[in-house]
DNA sequence: TGTCCCCACGATCATGACGC
DNA sequence: GCGTCATGATCGTGGGGACA
């Protein structure tokens, strides 16, 4: 049993007073300089001996982030949210354009945790929680700042409020960094985590799936994808330190660029999530690069939807989509090329797939791999479906020639001892 | 008709990326 | 350092076709 189980096990005697978990060492009760509230914009809510700071704000709908205004991610403008039910079917039933526009029940709440550290373990808290959710045509943004340890129940308390009525959670890598730490510090003061239950949609993977890889950390697909690139935006593995500073010398100063960081993450979250649900509803139509459409198919295919993502698949293979020329969209291409003979064959749609192999084949710039992959499944065909020996022979020699490890090499011999057995009977034995 | 071989798919495992 | 997910490689299995 971990330690999160035996936490589960304990139960606290009704009437009992709330256990407040014991500061790390060197923590001070309460390092906030009266200055704080004046400085970040925020005010003080008082909580027993303590008090935590909360900070508000509000992006009106004209507000832009990069090359997108808020009155454009906001739901009711795109009137897709429901489709983010493909990315978490429970989302489908929670989240209509109404609900989710409304400041109320049934609100999609963006969560984005600042920490004291990346181990996640018991030891590593939120010093600050920045909420985000629309309401009527405007972002806004709740941010809660721990000053001071003693104070923390009474923050998450707050957050509870706050995310209470909420038809989703929508966070970026939430199922593995914020959740997990917030559910363990709702464990600490033993009260019950409002997230438990409650449909989450994690844009990390989709974001993955649909941009370029070395792109989907939140700030550059915020700069990829919505054109916004940030100055002077504070490195994240500055922020446990900048914290620290401020505990330490009572001075706010360090932490302004803290939680516009965590602001404005918060928005590109907002607006990213409003993108993805866009794509979801509309379709290929709806996709501005060949990558996009590629990684739209893939997030349809996963979800069973094939004839979406065959739609999905041909334009980004063939499209008229923007662009074409470098290495980069080459490889997009040919990875479509795949996907679509990849499901086509799945679907035994033999000759259709054998079509889409050999376009694969005949780009001029095709990755070895696939090429590799797309030799062997022409083989396959060639051999067991249209017969032609021939052809299959001359496709495993090719695949011989640029067989990587020696599995292949022996798997290619073994075709090629066969094909020659067809190609050339032995004579019949009288014996 | 029985046996063998191969394809195609699903399951499993290893690896890498990501959050602060 | 940790949990989740995507991806690729490998293995096992079921189904179907070819052949004697």
């Amino acid at each position: 049993m971990n330690l999160a189980e035996r936490l589960r096990n304990v139960v606290r005697p009704a009437g009992s007073p709330a256990v407040t978990p014991l500061p790390p060492p060197g923590f001070p009760s309460s390092a906030d300089a009266e200055s704080a509230a004046e400085v970040l914009g925020g005010q003080w809510r008082e909580w027993r001996d303590d008090r935590y700071l909360v900070v508000d704000r509000r992006y009106p709908p004209g507000h832009r982030h990069g090359r997108v205004a808020v009155a454009d991610s906001a739901p009711d403008a795109s009137g897709a949210w429901p489709a983010l039910g493909i990315l978490d079917p429970r989302v489908a039933g929670e989240v209509s354009p109404e609900r989710a526009n409304k400041g109320a029940d049934g609100r999609v709440v963006f969560l984005d945790l600042e920490t004291t550290g990346l181990s996640g373990g018991a030891g590593t808290y939120a010093f600050l929680v920045g909420c985000g959710w629309f309401d009527a045509g405007t972002f806004q943004v709740r941010q809660f700042l721990l000053t001071g340890c003693a104070a923390e129940r009474g923050l998450l308390e707050a957050v509870g409020e706050t995310v209470a009525g909420a038809g989703a959670i929508a966070t970026y890598n939430g199922k593995t960094f914020d959740l997990p730490i917030m559910q363990t510090r709702f464990l600490l003061h033993r009260m019950a985590a409002p997230f438990e239950g409650l449909p989450h949609v994690d844009l990390l993977h989709p974001a993955r799936r649909l941009w370029k890889p070395e792109e989907a950390g939140l700030t550059a697909v915020d700069a990829a994808v919505l054109g916004h690139v940030r100055e002077n935006d504070v490195p994240g593995f500055e922020i446990p330190s900048r914290y620290f500073r401020y505990v330490r010398s009572g001075d706010p100063a360090p932490l302004q660029a803290v939680l516009e960081h965590n602001r404005l993450d918060l928005l590109s979250l907002a607006m990213l999530t409003s993108r993805i649900a866009r794509l979801l509803e509309h379709g290929p139509d709806a996709a501005a690069t060949a990558r996009e459409a590629l990684g739209l198919g893939r997030l349809y295919e996963r979800r069973g939807m094939l004839a979406e993502a065959r739609a999905c698949f041909v334009r980004a293979a063939g499209s008229g989509l923007p662009g074409g020329a470098t290495a980069d969209e080459m490889l997009t291409r040919a990875e479509a090329l795949r996907a679509s003979a990849l499901l086509y064959r799945r679907t035994r749609a033999h000759e259709a797939a054998a079509e889409r192999w050999q376009r694969l084949l005949d780009l001029p710039a095709c990755p070895p791999h696939l090429a590799r992959e797309a030799r062997e499944a022409l083989a396959v065909h060639y051999e067991h479906r249209l017969r032609d020996f021939r052809s299959a022979r001359r496709l495993a020699v090719e695949s011989l020639q640029v067989s990587s490890t020696a599995v292949r090499v022996h798997a290619t011999q073994h075709r090629l001892a066969r094909l020659d057995r067809k190609l050339n009977p032995a004579p019949a034995s009288f014996f």
